[in-house]
DNA sequence: GTTTATGCAAATTCTTTGCAATACT
DNA sequence: AGTATTGCAAAGAATTTGCATAAAC
């Protein structure tokens, strides 16, 4: 709680109750949560659109950063000090693997694995790399 | 044209204008397609519904892939014959690397680059990766 | 002639925008 | 007090479903 208060302040964001109550649900969590895991998450009574809003707040400040699946769209999870400096213009820089399962259908961030190097064709310029994998995590391979 | 008719009928589809229209415009670019650039690509007159609907057995049959990006949403590309084996329960196996450029927004599989051998945790199955790389592509860094 | 795919209407769901009221500092 | 954030209403997109018609085999 005092965390999360200090996350906000370190970002000039003011508190609130849906910052507060957003933040606490990826807290909660190990795994990265989409616009829908937090609305079901939410303790009801919120406003979707404050909603939206927020999580473009937290994204634009690099408090969380999206992660992409080819199955549910678009996910977030808590950005790691490292790579929440930059207040403006925030430029995420992910090295840790991403992990989503097949089964229980959640996105892991893999913090102690990290994306080897890569070549690239001359010419094109990298700014980013997202590596995703798929299969199914250590809890739900045990029952297969 | 040949080829694609032949593609269809592989895959135990009927031929049809639309499932014609769309693998076409697959056939003309070397990037991948949302949705939304299929239905600017395609001539006028098409129906949206169906569209989904030809996406949607494009990719259970495994004429087409599944590209994650953090940008615009989902976009699709053609499978290489390698991946396209097997009608019932396709799974689909990339490769190769994906790059989405940041200026012309455009993905483009690199056919030509692999995904290098990655570590993973111990009890994780891994059945699919994807590596993702973003930035400026080979047309758009000339200009910079 | 059968079966599969399409087109349309309509229902749902998702996302964005504008603005007045409210809460934060 | 002054500014940032919220909540609501409403608009605009995106996606899905059902069903009768049309096209493919």
């Amino acid at each position: 709680m005092e965390q999360i208060i200090n996350t906000l302040k370190k970002h000039g964001l003011r508190i609130t109750d849906m910052r507060r109550d957003v933040l606490q649900c990826f807290a909660e969590v190990d795994y990265a949560l989409n616009h829908q895991d937090l609305e079901l998450k939410m303790s009801k009574g919120f406003d979707r659109v404050t909603l939206y809003r927020t999580i473009k707040t937290f994204e634009e400040k690099g408090i969380i950063h999206r992660i992409a699946s080819e199955t549910d769209s678009i996910s977030y999870a808590l950005c790691k000090d490292s790579c929440a400096e930059n207040d403006h213009k925030h430029k995420h820089v992910d090295d840790h693997i991403h992990f989503t399962c097949h089964k229980c259908e959640k996105t892991l961030c893999l913090d102690a694995y990290h994306i080897p190097q890569i070549k690239i064709p001359d010419g094109f310029q990298v700014e980013n790399i997202q590596l995703i994998v798929a299969g199914l995590c250590n809890k739900c391979s045990i029952h297969d």
